[in-house]
DNA sequence: AAAAATAGGTATAAAAAATAACTATTACGA
DNA sequence: TCGTAATAGTTATTTTTTATACCTATTTTT
């Protein structure tokens, strides 16, 4: 069975961050289902713990995704008791998201698990490689200085 | 309005990865509207460019979406006059797809006009940084030599 | 105070991805 | 060589994800 030649996709980088992603996420997936997680209530969780208070506006530019998309997930999260949502006194439109002390351990955990899949997941790359892949491709997605 | 602290999850190559993949995608989406094309269905020409009479299966490896998902695009593109479909000789199963003189002309553009959309999205990049970053993402999702 | 913008939300639609099962053909092992 | 398993492609369907339109309450702007 002749292999396919995929030198010309494999050139654009579009197709090697796509895969790259699946590759990662496929095995983020997996290990963060112990913790009943998605990658997505993974990364609302982990940046609710690192910014007490944090809007779900916010949450919607960090991880980029639609408002509406994050409500059932925000709501999803409260009913298990993992994060609790306070209006804020001086804007009355906001409101603030916590963690619970059970968010709390359960972040705990998940973070452990997601530095080990970090390892895990980079075997293919020396420390350095990982640390100068990451700068790459945030200097890819990051707005230039000065724009909007 | 104070910013969100994301460095934790700027830690994780997951992150990292999905966040450059809709960076680059999105601009190669509006790009390719123009020719009427989705990612999707530039890879699955541009593959079929490169590999006359690859198969259904083949693509799917390549591009790592399951063949129930292909079924419509390949229909699709052979109604468009893209595409034609030749049951091979040998394997009467396999189905091997070609280019019609069409899908090269219109590929022969969009291949063009993904080139440029390289060097646009990697506007903050030199070219040996994208090189670079191209080669770790192709470490990172490659199986390793001698894994299934 | 009126108009515009913002934060959050509801309802819904569209698109993408996954699952189960079927046909036709080919390969394999007893 | 016959029966079983595997493969290629497909259909039908479901689940999941993402996007759109619109609404209310509050705040900001003019």
């Amino acid at each position: 069975m002749s292999r396919v030649d995929t030198s010309y996709l494999e050139s654009l980088l579009g197709y090697n961050c796509r895969r790259a992603t699946l590759h990662v996420l496929s095995r983020f997936f997996d290990r963060m289902a112990v913790f009943g997680l998605r990658p997505v209530d993974f990364s609302v969780l982990s940046i609710t713990m690192h910014n007490p208070g944090v809007t779900s506006r916010q949450v919607c530019g960090a991880i980029n995704i639609l408002s509406p998309n994050l409500v059932r997930i925000i709501q999803s999260l409260d009913e298990r008791g993992l994060i609790s949502r306070k209006t804020d006194a001086q804007d009355k439109r906001a409101i603030g998201l916590y963690l619970t002390s059970a968010g709390k351990k359960l972040m705990r955990d998940a973070e452990q698990s997601a530095s080990e899949l970090e390892i895990e997941a980079a075997a293919a790359l020396s420390e350095t490689e990982r640390v100068q892949l990451i700068a790459l491709l945030q200097k890819l997605y990051r707005p230039v200085d000065g724009e909007s």
